[in-house]
DNA sequence: AAAGAAAAGTGCGTGCACGCAAGTTTGCGT
DNA sequence: ACGCAAACTTGCGTGCACGCACTTTTCTTT
């Protein structure tokens, strides 16, 4: 599905991409985010600053795309991986989870300096609306290709929750106690993800019942 | 709730954010939205161009606040003004569906100017975000203040179904038959949002439910 | 293999967003 | 009424996003 050209073109185009946020990663890292310019980023890569606008539309996505590349494909094939027994709800979540959970690894750093400068958080935040189109297409597929306006609603939902999840995670932690008393102290990520998506489940297990009784067996 | 300064000083904001909307509508009417320059905006509301953009973050943004203005606020009070017998997921259709149906009325011809330009579409479309605060206050009360989280990813997923409407209402109707036979072919926006709506109504349901649950009457 | 089409890279110019450090207005306490 | 502090406005400078026209590279067709 979603046929690749695999041509040499496509070849070069993800290595300039590639070669463009690690770039970017690696000059803000040493250098600080402020202190890099698009220019320098697109020295460092080999190419014009001009291309460099050709890939990113701005300088922070490019830092943060070093960090989350290629997470919004991944989250998809997960989804896709899923037996077809488990619910479309706990399908989609635990296949998120699973995919925004491990990825910190080498760049442990390069998140510290992410939440620590707002520009950037704001533009890792954002990358959550990133998995929407692929997102969709999974719950599509998963809803028998019937109707994928709901699967695109659905899909947009959980894009929205995920991003809620990731600006609670990288919040300076302002653990004001509600009226309520219960107060959610920003733990950890997957805590976040599960408890963000939670809401959601009952949307997305009532149009999984009715894409069944549509198609029948 | 949501106390307001009532001062001079906030009276006189409004009144230059109200300026600059209406000043940067009236001249992208009458030369075209490419041939305004933030400089004439700023001139034509009488403050300068720095100023312009302490109230607005872009061109496009300036324009589509004329449209669009202070409808947030609006859907929050028709929810809040809903009895609360009906359901929450009604409520909130209602609510915005009252909200978006109308107010092309005096604008009718600034809306064919947006959708007839992409720049304009975008902005458009991304409007739907700004509900996202005032509707997690307002589901928030009506969920009785428990649990706020849950009131901010629904709030959440009510915004980006609005896009999606939104989206599908100014596309210029690629009306592609999919495999389904079923096609929406870029009905009326009263439509579309309810279409776009229903996939959350278990969501917003289930949630009440849990809602009443937790404190019974 | 050569030519033509399509797509990616590039240079340039324009308008813009926004940080910063003034200057100006509003509001409040005494 | 006075004066101070906070909020709003403004001018300036810098870096940036992006349209446009053009060159270079890759893919396709014959």
């Amino acid at each position: 599905m979603t046929a690749q050209p695999t041509g040499l073109r496509e070849q070069k185009k993800q290595a300039t991409r590639a070669a463009l946020r690690e770039a970017a990663l690696r000059l803000a890292m040493t250098h600080g985010p402020e202190n890099v310019r698009v220019d320098d980023i697109a020295e460092a890569a080999g190419v014009s600053p001009r291309t460099y606008n050709n890939y990113f539309s701005s300088r922070e996505q490019a830092i943060v795309a070093a960090v989350t590349a290629e997470r919004e494909a991944r989250v998809a094939a997960a989804i896709a991986a899923r037996p077809t027994g488990v619910g479309l709800a706990d399908a989609v979540a635990d296949a998120i989870v699973e995919q925004y959970t491990d990825p910190g690894e080498h760049h442990r750093d390069a998140l510290l300096m992410i939440t620590t400068h707002p520009a950037l958080r704001a533009a890792f935040v954002d990358t959550a609306g990133t998995v929407e189109h692929p997102l969709a297409d999974a719950i599509a597929h998963r809803l028998g290709d019937t109707d994928p306006h709901t699967a695109r609603v659905l899909a947009a939902s959980v894009a929205a929750a995920i991003r809620i999840a990731l600006h609670q995670w990288v919040q300076p932690s302002t653990a004001s106690p509600t009226t309520s008393g219960l107060v959610v102290p920003a733990g950890s990520l997957p805590d976040l993800l599960r408890a963000a998506l939670a809401p959601l489940a009952p949307a997305l297990d009532a149009a999984e019942e009715r894409a069944r009784q549509r198609s029948p067996q």
